[in-house]
DNA sequence: ACCTGAACACCGTTCAAGT
DNA sequence: ACCTGAACACCGTTCAAGT
């Protein structure tokens, strides 16, 4: 319905670039549960097969969306340890996730990791092994990481919106959990007073991990199993 | 078709628990993405719309469902000390999710966390409390465990296929995933030689956490952040 | 040879008609 | 009052008919 383009009627032509950038945009603005292939042809004013033109399917069509975000992160940048430099490329995988909120839901449901996925991945391994970690432990280290080397936050569920102070009745039922509550909003770990720090929760993971496998590199860790 | 019962043609009458139990049995069987209303009324030889007297719409199902499974976490035991117990929970609530291989993305989906699960979380903080961690730190605590207080593994896709080992053009691309590869194939980490031991992975980051936490409380930590 | 509209086999859920 | 079949508004994808 909508036209945005004043060109005449001949449209330039899809190809697979301009179907990715528009799936991205679409989840973007609408979220990944509005983005159909019919809904996404509409968005480009095609009738909807012309989508299997350039994407041989819909599964496709999101390992295509993820390579673009995943591709969106920063390169490696020099670093005085190996830890800030893995640190602040795990930080800018956060961002991006930021960024497209949809990404990590899509990135998990992949049976497979996508080309620019392995790529980073085999960039991340390589910082580990650059800062003295063996082949044995950086493989432990990556597992240990896990979806967290591409900056998910790995909460069980969202706590940064504004849920407001639990009523009585929760906190009688759940005593701890209201008692943690009740630490996060006094303190200054909340902007405005609802919900936790999400940057600050991540980092703090993010810095305890990164020192657990620093130490275990010290003392010439390697896996110390039978058989 | 099938028909499995040889009651007369009153059959037993419809109730919730039976709605979820068929629900976890057929997501169990068949997967997540073949769990449909229909189908689940199919399964339960019953007409689609049965099913909404006793469930408000799918997302209720998905609630009950992730009730149900997370019910099934043995109860807390004690230990000789705090790292222990909740260890042993949490790989109580492993064994519940490798033996409902779905339940975890529809955890993940849910927006916000179900009665069992408020539940669960509760009596985890209640557990680093006991072991005297400050309410403060079992804040963080909490949130650097995130899924994993329920077992998540939390790996970026499953390792732990057979998935044999990576041709040559897979090693020049991605060298440093390669030599990883390799070391997994040589040493004892799989019991027939292709994938990695998730066991053993689990482990290694949940003690790497739990004697982070440990450590952080004996130097008696407190969030030294400014304003 | 290329393109595309209609069709197929689903889905969750509404709603009016039937008993 | 209760139940339920048909219908609605979608899906991803196939395929045959049209140009």
């Amino acid at each position: 319905m909508t036209r945005q383009e004043a060109t005449p009627t001949h449209r330039t032509p899809l190809n697979k670039d301009r179907v990715l950038r528009a799936a991205v945009a679409l989840a973007d603005a609408t979220g990944i549960d509005a983005l159909s292939m019919r809904r996404l042809a509409q968005e480009l004013d095609v009738v909807p097969m012309a989508l299997y033109k350039h994407v041989a399917n819909k599964e496709e069509l999101l390992d295509g969306m993820v390579d673009t975000v995943v591709g969106e992160i920063d390169p490696l940048t020099a670093g005085p340890d190996w830890q800030s430099a893995v640190r602040g490329r795990i930080l800018s995988a956060r961002r991006v996730l930021l960024r497209h909120p949809w990404a990590a839901r899509v990135i998990e449901s992949r049976t497979g990791p996508t080309p620019a996925v392995l790529a980073y991945l085999d960039s991340m391994a390589g910082s580990f092994r650059d800062g003295g970690l063996s082949a044995d432990l950086t493989h432990h280290v990556m597992h240990a990481m896990g979806s967290r080397l591409l900056g998910f936050s790995q909460e069980l569920f969202d706590t940064s919106g504004p849920s407001g102070p639990p009523g009585p009745e929760l906190a009688a039922r759940y005593p701890h959990i209201a008692e943690l509550a009740a630490t996060a909003a006094h303190d200054g770990s909340s902007p405005v007073g609802g919900g936790c720090d999400d940057q600050f929760e991540f980092e703090f993971a993010l810095d305890l991990l990164l020192d657990g496998f620093e130490s275990l590199r010290c003392q010439g860790w390697t896996s110390a199993r039978k058989a």
